[in-house]
DNA sequence: CTGCTGATCAGCT
DNA sequence: GCTGATCAGCAGA
């Protein structure tokens, strides 16, 4: 297991792969506060134009889907209901797609968790894409930055054994969409948020 | 400028 | 399981 950054490479393969490939990394984030990371335990893809659930659907490029337009592996980060979500970036430069990144295990830095999320249980620090981006530091300045650079970056993690897949989560109102299996979590692990 | 819409969370029942 | 918080981004005028 290395400390450095993954290679650029990585990010280079289809949306769904990435999503699945990404389970068992770490996610780290430098602070002024000091390090924190967890293990990618959940993720969703979101397949761009053609997906109604993903912000990209309909080519619709704006100030806010700039970054999915671009190389992989760029970090796209948004707020909604006062809370900011972490995606990475995916496909070659004029598909818009992107993983996001759902939930985390914790692993260092637990200390900070625990002072920036105000709880008491180790699992409440960050089982939710909003919990683990105020977990770990992450704010909407991050968007753009490069997943293979600090202060935001992903290592190699560990070899998961067993993989599901089903239904994304929190997008009833896309028609067909809201069926698609593009959600991936190891399985039984116990901070994936549902 | 105005109005609407969430890729959510916490707290209550 | 249900509801309200609370605001950026976008569409329409």
């Amino acid at each position: 297991m290395s400390k450095h950054p993954i290679s650029r490479k990585f990010f280079y393969q289809g949306t769904l792969d990435l999503a699945y490939n990404l389970l068992g990394k770490i996610l780290y984030k430098e602070t002024a506060e000091g390090l924190a990371a967890g293990k990618i335990v959940e993720t969703e893809a979101y397949l761009g134009i053609d997906d109604r659930a993903a912000h990209s659907y309909g080519n619709k490029r704006t100030k806010r889907t700039e970054i999915m337009y671009g190389e992989p592996g760029y970090v796209y980060t948004f707020e909604m209901h006062t809370h900011c979500l972490v995606n990475v970036v995916s496909e070659l430069e004029g598909q818009p797609e992107a993983v996001l990144i759902r939930a985390l295990e914790p692993i260092t830095g637990l200390e900070l968790m625990y002072e920036r999320r105000k709880v008491q249980k180790e699992k409440e620090l960050t089982n939710g894409p909003g919990k683990l981006t105020k977990a770990l530091g992450i704010i909407k300045q991050d968007y753009g930055c490069h997943f293979s650079e600090r202060p935001l970056y992903i290592t190699e993690g560990e070899i998961l054994e067993s993989i599901s897949s089903g239904p994304r989560i929190g997008i009833e109102k896309t028609g067909e969409a809201r069926f698609y299996p593009y959600r991936f979590w190891e399985t039984g692990n116990r901070f994936v948020s549902k």
